[in-house]
This record gives structure tokens, sequence and C-alpha cells, in this order.
DNA sequence: ATCAATCATGCACCTATTGTGCACGGTTAT
DNA sequence: ATAACCGTGCACAATAGGTGCATGATTGAT
């Protein structure tokens, strides 16, 4: 209901260059270049300036943007209480989600859905955290699972959205099978401290989490190797390369000569996996059904869980 | 900005059948029966329901009207603070008004406007208070001025609107130049309570006033003939018919043998003449400009008055 | 210093959204 | 019963808005 156009030009503010907006968007570049114009003219006024070989935006696009948060909450807040107070049904809904922990508690909603609701079209993406975000702005979706850091509050309270924690997902060790800790029920990340570690590369999300786990116990692991997937990385610890942190909802198959142990002491490192929803929009029944609908799905998996790791 | 399809739902719940919103709008029924379907669609709402040969809104419908306000407001307000923040300039202003008061007041500000903002496309449009709120409603014009009952507070505090007075037009009474008090400088209503009274048609604006006139000094008058032009009023004073009520700004060609009294007493009937916009607009640096320019003829014309009655 | 890569934009072309005009069906008032 | 009114559907037309490619400008690499 807010202009397309407005639309548009918040995603240009979190992304920077006009190719990126229309990737995010799913529009051509020429068309996001054209909106941008179209938007300005409208206006009248000036809100990107040339920057080299891309585009910025002015002081007034900034301003434009950062008042614009309010503005999209309160129309999400005004659908979600007229969606509420007429009790309608919406006809699309897009869910974004990453990792498969995001998949075990997305894969549910949507059969849920399906059957609860059935002439709603549900549209699932996968995406990384940040393009969860991105999503959300751009509209291509309403509701994303993402796994963030347990210590990141940069996000934490955006203006443009509501968060609500599912569950904390603790991270386990793998080590190989014939290490001499693998009989062992639980360790301690102090009593592997001298191990060859495999994590994914520095700048991605689980690195962060990874190198969050050891500070919070002060210890400095060595990097070995860097693997992107799960499977390479267990893959390595059966090949006796190093060990690993392994997320206790992924799923470890027991053909790779690799045993998961948990993890004790002070720091007991977990990722956190939450639903994020465009600010306002929460109240929506749509919203509502499908939070609660992930809230069980996170206490099944909690049950099924020793107690005193939860 | 905000969605014209979602403009033109608010000014359906404005006037309430599809012919008078394309009238006000512009566009053809056709169309607005389109973009309310089409906006239906969208929302996933029901916003109409069949009455009769007409369509009336939903409880949702109203919900999201009614909700709409603020939503409108705050875009006005977000784009009038980017338009001051960056100093930029507008491409069109749309102005409003009603009456030879009202165009007193325009004619002034327009050309002023002509002269400082050159490339400013202004544009007036003549219509009576209560289309003048329509327009604003429906974005066909930034700005009008239009004369308001003194006491009506009923559009006073309108969420849509933000209004500024800008002067009180004191009514004068115009009797026959043969008439006993004809030689008279003031007058009380008092005085001329058994005389026959010339108005507008009940239920106008100006009898409205007319009547809040009398009522303020209780006296009540007898309506003998009506009228709706001030020409048509003032040749019917002239002709002996009776005696009216004029505004001061209401122009009294010499030639017509009618004298014009001030009156006095505790009751002095005046119409209040005000400046509305779109609720948030207001800082708009041209909206500033505009009401600044509207002051200072306001003040013109109140200088130019005896200083007992301003 | 040249060359390749990246980025935005303009243009030709095309699609499809969106508006118009008219005819029609349903409803109310005379 | 008839006429007036109101909204809607349809065929058609206009135009806003999309894509894809070529171009120019700028930056970084060889």
């Amino acid at each position: 209901m807010i202009d397309q156009r407005l639309i548009t030009l918040r995603v240009f503010a979190r992304c920077g260059t006009i190719g990126a907006t229309a990737e995010l968007t799913g529009y051509s570049p020429s068309a996001v270049s054209a909106q941008l114009r179209e938007l300005q003219r409208v206006l009248g006024m000036q809100l990107l300036t040339k920057d080299g070989r891309g585009v910025r935006l002015t002081a007034t696009g900034r301003f434009l943007v950062a008042g614009s948060d309010t503005l999209i909450a309160e129309w999400e807040n005004l659908r979600a209480a007229a969606m509420e107070a007429g009790d309608q049904v919406q006809s699309h809904f897009g869910l974004g989600g990453f990792s498969t922990a995001a998949a075990q508690l997305l894969a549910p909603l949507a059969a849920a859905l399906r059957s609860t609701r059935p002439l709603l079209e549900v549209q699932v993406l996968e995406a990384n955290p940040a393009r969860c975000f991105d999503l959300l702005v751009a509209e291509r979706i309403d509701l994303a699972v993402i796994v963030a850091m347990q210590s990141d509050t940069s996000v934490e309270d955006d203006p443009r959205f509501e968060q609500t924690i599912l569950l904390d997902d603790p991270l386990d060790v793998i080590i190989p099978s014939d290490h001499p800790l693998a009989s062992r029920e639980t360790v301690t990340l102090e009593e592997l401290a001298s191990e060859p570690w495999i994590t994914e590369a520095a700048g991605s999300t689980y690195h962060s989490l990874f190198v969050a786990a050891f500070t919070a116990v002060g210890v400095t692991p060595r990097i070995a190797h860097e693997a992107v997937e799960w499977e390479t990385q267990i893959a390595f610890v059966g090949a006796g390369l190093g060990v690993g942190l392994l997320p206790r909802l992924a799923p470890l198959r027991s053909a790779e000569n690799v045993v998961r142990l948990r993890i004790t002491g002070k720091g007991k490192p977990a990722r956190r996996i939450v639903a994020a929803v465009r600010r306002g929009s929460i109240a929506s029944p749509l919203i509502q059904e499908s939070l609660g609908i992930l809230q069980v799905s996170a206490n099944r998996i909690l049950a099924a869980r020793p107690e005193d790791d939860l």
C-alpha cells in the first residue's frame, strides 16, 4: 500500500547499489533506476547523487528513508489490525529462512498453514539471515526464521523489525571416533583448546558464533581448516583433520566415524533461532498463527532434549 | 506515496457513492469501481458490500479508512520534514477556495508564489468549503481557504486536517437608502428584529451563519426572501424587499441604492476565514510560505478597518 | 598505462496495467 | 408501471512500467 518506489528506495538504502537492489527486489537494474528517478520527480526531491561509478543517497534521501520506517510500521499495524478486526484472509504469505534449523521449523509451518488455510499460497525462500532482513524490507517475504548471534544486539532493536525468540540451539563438539576423548559423554572447550579446529571462513555468521563461543571461556582456538557446509565439516572431522562445533539441530549421520559430545562448563555456546517480521505486522492473525505453530515446533524440539540443557 | 487506491477508498468513505467519488477524484465510475475491487483483492479484505442500489463500506472498510488518517498524516509529516531538511522544491501546488473573500486572499497568494517560485505550477480551484475538504482528501489540492462557521466545531478537530485562522470577516447590515435607519452609522440586530430578512436557502453555509448571528442576541428574524448570490441579495434590498447581512469583504457597488451599516451590541456576527491543509503537511516550507503570505494579506485587510471592530 | 570489471543510465521495444465509454441489471422513487 | 439512479462488466485504447542491450563513466588490476 506504500508506493513501490519508496519500498525500492528503502532497499537501495540497505544495499547501496542499483544492481543489488534490482537483484533483491526482482526487478531489472533499469527498472530500479527508472523507479528512483520517477520517485524523485514525483516528490520534487533530489534523493540520489553520483558517487564514483555508483550512486549514493543524499542527505534528503537518508532522511526520507529513516523517517519511512515508522510509516511502514504504521501501515503494517493498520493492515494487521484491519485483518484481525474483519476476520479476513490474506492470499499470499512469504516465508524466509536459512540453515537446517530454520528448515526444520519452516517445513512444518508451511505444511500446517496449507492445511488450516487451503487457499493461502505459501511461498518459502531459502536465504541467509542478512538477506532475509533485506527480503523483509523488500516485502518479498513476511516472516523469516533465522539464526541470530546470541550476543549480537545490532539488529535486535532495529525499528524496522520485531523479533521473537523461538529457541536456543546449543552447539556440540564433533570429534573423530578414534579420538582419546571419543568415549566421553561431555567435554569442556578448555579440554579441546589445543586441537586443530574446523570452522567457516571469517566474516560468515557461523564464524562469528564460533569465535564468540571461545572468547566466552577465554580460549583462543587454532583454526586449521575451513568448511562451508556442515557435511563438509563433518567429513573433515571424520578424516581426522581436526574437531569442530556442530549445532544440535544439524543431523549427524551415524555412518561417518564421528562422535558428538555435549559441551559443559560455564560457556555453553548456542545459536539463537528467532522469528522476524516487519514491525507492526506482528498483530496480524496470520503472523500470530504462524508464530504459534513455530513455538509449538520449537517446544517439541526442546522437549526431546535432556532436561539439563535447554 | 500512499497507494492511489487507498486514497480513492478514503474519498469514497466521505461521499458514499462511486459516482461522486469518480467526480471528485477525476476518474470515471468504472475506474473507481475497478480500483476498489483491486484494492480488496490486494489486501485480501472485503471492504464494500452491496446496499440497495449502491455500495457501502463494511466494518473492515470503515476500520481501514479510520486508521488510514494517521497514516496519511504521518506521510505528510515525513514529506514536509524531508522538504524542509533538504531545501527542496515541489513542482505542483493546488489551492482551493470559495467566495469573494477567499478569492481576495488566494489571488495575491498565487501571484506571490508565481514570482518567488517561478517553476512551481500553481493551480487554483474554486469550490465550496465542503468540497474543498473533499479535494484535500482526494489530494487534488494542498491548501484551501474557506469560510467556516464561527461556532461550528465539527470540522475543527478532524484528524485529517489542520486549520489556521486567517481573519474574522464581520457581517454588516444592508438596508435600502430610503430606510429610516439609513442615515445611521451603526445599528443593533434588535433594532431590525421586525424587518423582513433576505438570506440564502436553509441548509446552506451562509444560512447557518445567518441563524447563528440572530440566536446569539435572542432574536428570531422573519425570513421573507431567499437569494444565492450576494449580487441578488443586494438587488433585493435595493428594491426595498427587505434587509440583509453582507460580509465586510463582499463589495457593495455604490450605484445600487443600498447602504451598509456596522452592527454594534453584544452580538457581533462574523464569518471566520481559515486556511486548511492535510494534517502533517503544515511543516512543509511551501505551506509555511503560503500561510505567511495569506497572513500578510489578512493583516492588510484588518489594518484597513476601524480599530474598534477587528 | 592499458585493460578488464563494475555500475548506472538511456533507448527501443514490448507487456500489461489501468482508464474510458457504453450497455446492462438491479433497486428505489414517482 | 415507468423513469431515474447506481454500480459493474466488457471491448477497446492509452500509457505507465517492464526488459534487454548498448553505452559511458569510473575504479582497480595486470
